[in-house]
DNA sequence: ATGGGCACCTGGCTGC
DNA sequence: TGCAGCCAGGTGCCCA
């Protein structure tokens, strides 16, 4: 499920239940995610206290008293607040439970995400060390999107998912912004002028905010039934809509593949 | 350095 | 109804 701000909003959610709480206990089902959960880091875990959670990129950061740990939720992965005493489920491959007897329950049925052990200095750790800039945050616009593609012969919309460029912009809102800028997904990265580049860093904000802005009406309340992220009802404008009118100007909607991933795009809007 | 492709997994849907 | 085949919202890593 998760693009950035469904991981933001993943992050608000169980944020409350967690900064200033002591951790009773992490009980690890299943280790075997993206990367094997190392044996031992219950120990880091038990007895201390969360400090923060915050978030880089697609990557939540539980900071402790003893070190960082980050979590991702892959392709498929959510959080969701309960009681330790609710039975797990299938794929329920770890909890972290607070003194205060809640329970943070990872749930990922297709093992992509991951929990490693980051230590004193996250961003320092390989995942973290070279990433771009966060799109909500100052630091990114077209200027730097410009600079960076210089020479790049890439396309556009895989130059924008890559993480080095700038985080956070997932295969959805990839299309999605690309649509809103009026820019073809396969025009190279390098040729597309500041000007275009400006728009697109703006579509680029305005798609993750809406998303956000969604995220943060339909899950309000992170408690409980309501703590399953689902997918937010934000009105795509092309993604999976292949052959549906474009909402712009009702030609139909173009589906192909880039780096083997969906992309779909207007062939009018986005010349 | 850059770009392209693969890998890791399970589940849901489609079509025969 | 059963089942093979295909697709899925991420991203690190290997290779040319």
């Amino acid at each position: 499920m998760p693009e950035l701000p469904e991981v933001e909003t993943t992050r608000r959610g169980i944020a409350p239940w967690l900064e200033g709480r002591g951790v009773r206990a992490l009980v690890v089902r299943e280790r075997r995610l993206r990367w094997r959960i190392p044996t031992g880091i219950e120990a880091r875990f038990a007895g201390t206290r969360v400090l923060a959670v915050g978030r880089r990129a697609k990557y939540l950061l539980l900071t402790l008293e003893t070190g960082t740990a980050l979590l991702h939720l892959g392709m498929s992965g959510s959080l969701r607040v309960t009681i330790p005493a609710e039975p797990a489920g299938t794929h329920d491959h770890f909890d972290l439970v607070t003194t205060e007897g809640k329970c943070i329950r990872f749930n990922d049925p297709r093992r992509f995400g991951s929990l490693v052990w980051a230590g004193a200095e996250p961003m320092r750790h390989s995942l973290l060390a070279n990433l771009g800039p966060e799109p909500l945050e100052s630091g990114f616009d077209g200027d730097h999107l410009w600079q960076v593609a210089r020479g790049r012969r890439v396309a556009i919309k895989l130059f924008i998912m890559n993480a080095a460029v700038v985080v956070g912009v997932g295969n959805i809102y990839a299309s999605e912004a690309l649509h809103r800028a009026g820019i073809n997904p396969r025009r190279a990265a390098g040729r597309i002028s500041r000007i275009d580049m400006r728009k697109l860093a703006a579509a680029i904000r305005d798609v993750l905010e809406d998303a956000l802005t969604m995220g943060g009406t339909t899950l309000r309340d992170f408690n409980f039934g309501e703590g399953e992220l689902g997918y937010f009802g934000q009105r795509l404008r092309v993604y999976d809509r292949a052959g549906l009118p474009c909402l712009h100007c009702a030609t139909p909607v173009r589906h192909i593949n880039q780096g083997q991933r969906s992309t779909y795009f207007c062939p009018v809007c986005q010349p």
